[in-house]
RNA sequence: GGCCCGUUCGUCUAUCGGUUAGGACGCCAGGUUUUCAACCUGGAAAGACGAGUUCGAUUCUCGUACGGGCUGCCA
């Protein structure tokens, strides 16, 4: 019996959630969730000048949007500073570790020269092996001794075995002058306490997980299984950034894309399972894996998101999607829906789902919904409204008063109206749309009288025909 | 500079030595149509380059080019 899985999600507080970091927390929680696993969340707030309790509230804000629930409290990596100095400690009194006396200015001179003359800028520490009876009282660092000889294979999931040299590997910091950690001590001791089995993260880590292998094994600790994935790039292949517009997760729930759309998206890119383009949470957590996952940096499309995002809007339930964009409203200092809207838009969802991408297009449909009389008619649609149309449904309403109300009825009655006048139907259609919604793009007119119901639908039409237009007219 | 990684249609990708190199988004043309959207049909569109291994390479190896990452008392 193999052990649960644990995966977690590890962003700094520096800013909002990055996209590249909610893909990222997407994979762990994708892997963990069907696996029955666990998925945790610890905060790197070890850099104490950057890190800001804005940027944690954005990103816990930023998941809660996307659905990436997580177990357990969230861990701040600060707070472990002392655990994480008592491992350096220990390192130390095993001398595994020692103290390095070298000042910050004497390695940064050894850099520069080492740059100047082409030669590796590794630095190698003379307190290495130094007879502590020689040492200085004086600041100093604790810094592991990484291995010479030999070489570190990384046995990563998705970019395979990778070897590095160990005297490619410096004896890196894990104390500071201060006593405080340096995060590459803190991640490797957090990720074992934390019984974390699965590291699933950027490639911008790949190199840095041969030098926290050489402390999993100073400490005699079991190595998780790595999985570093490729950062996702902007439309032009270079690393995302400010230039490329929408960084953050949260701006595409300010666009009106469906949470569940963004992880389809958000999922498919960069992994693949055979064909599949669309699919559920469910079929996702069945389906991902960390062989299903590409070697080379995606590019963000804009355009296969929205695709995807009106394809979820689709086929989602009506009372589900109420919900969902009331939530966009409010999260785009909008006033919800009213309880009396709600049961209108639920009712005429499904006349409205298989037109949008966003939730501000669905809203734009359900402009007929959302009004109320009078209605305010827009430019195009009052361009609908003049006295011929005016004429057309004058005639019509009383006609649509006697109709049976369903579709068969209006049809029937429209159609027999269309035949009377010797016009197509087409013509009345946009009267009738302005008529019933103020707008000139719309859904099917018999759709929206459906929804609306005999007395409204009567009454914006009377309305409409008794329309005075400001300006000219005709 | 050193080390590491990557490279199939415009984009996301399938292929795990033998395919007319498949799908999706986008694009183009046509159809349907009640505006928008949707939908239907068809189309253009790819293995970075050069060697090698092999009966046979997109697939394996090496080199080149290009792109990316790491090389901090940042994370």
């Amino acid at each position: 019996m193999t052990g649960q899985v644990v995966t977690r999600f590890a962003p700094s507080p520096t800013g909002f959630l990055h996209i590249g970091g909610a893909r990222t927390a997407l994979f762990n929680w994708l892997y963990a969730r069907g696996r029955g696993g666990k998925f945790l969340l610890r905060i790197e707030d070890t850099d104490r000048e950057r890190s800001t309790p804005e940027a944690t509230a954005a990103i816990l804000q930023g998941m809660a949007w996307l659905g990436l629930d997580h177990d357990g409290e969230v861990v701040s990596q600060f707070e472990g500073a002392e655990r994480h100095a008592e491992v350096a400690h220990q390192l130390l009194a095993q001398d595994k570790a020692y103290k390095c006396f070298a000042t910050q200015d004497e390695i940064a001179a050894f850099r520069e020269q080492a740059r100047a003359d082409g030669k590796s800028t590794l630095y190698r520490s003379p307190w290495r092996d130094a007879d502590p009876s020689s040492h200085p009282d004086a600041p100093f660092v604790i810094r592991i001794k990484a291995p010479r000889d030999g070489a570190t294979v990384i046995r990563d999931q998705v970019q395979g075995d990778v070897t590095i040299r160990n005297d490619q590997l410096d004896d890196m910091i894990l104390l500071r002058s201060d006593g405080t950690p340096v995060y590459m001590l803190a991640v490797v001791v957090d990720d074992h306490d934390m019984g974390v089995t699965h590291v699933i993260r950027g490639d911008d880590h790949l190199n840095n997980a041969a030098r926290q292998m050489t402390i999993y094994q100073a400490m005699g600790w079991d190595v998780p299984v790595w999985a570093h994935i490729p950062l996702i790039h902007g439309p032009d292949g270079k690393k995302l950034s400010k230039r490329h517009g929408a960084l953050g997760a949260q701006e595409y729930q300010g666009m009106g894309c469906p949470a569940a759309g963004m992880r389809n998206y958000l999922t498919r890119l960069g992994w693949s399972h055979g064909d599949d383009e669309f699919f559920s949470d469910e079929q996702a957590k069945e389906w991902f894996d960390l062989g299903g996952i590409g070697k080379s940096p995606a590019r963000f499309d804009t355009k296969k998101l929205e695709n995807l995002c009106g394809q979820h809007i689709a086929v989602s339930d009506d009372a589900a999607l109420v919900t969902e964009l009331d939530a966009f409203l409010v999260a785009t200092d909008q006033s919800p829906v009213s309880e009396v809207k709600s049961v209108l838009l639920r009712d005429a969802m499904y006349c409205l789902k298989d037109r949008a991408k966003t939730f501000p297009e669905l809203l734009e449909k359900a402009h007929f919904v959302m009004t109320n009389r009078p209605l305010n008619y827009d430019a195009k649609a009052a361009k609908n409204l003049n006295s011929v149309s005016r004429g057309i449904l004058n005639e019509l309403t009383p006609q649509l008063q006697n109709a049976s109300w369903s579709r068969d009825g209006m049809e029937a009655v429209t159609g027999a109206f269309a035949d009377a006048k010797d016009i197509k139907f087409g013509k009345m259609a946009g009267p009738l749309r302005a008529a019933l919604s103020g707008r000139a793009v719309t859904p099917s007119v018999f759709d929206m009288m459906l929804v609306l119901g005999r007395d409204e639908t009567i009454a914006r039409l009377k309305d409409a025909a008794e329309y005075q237009p400001e300006a000219q007219d005709d």
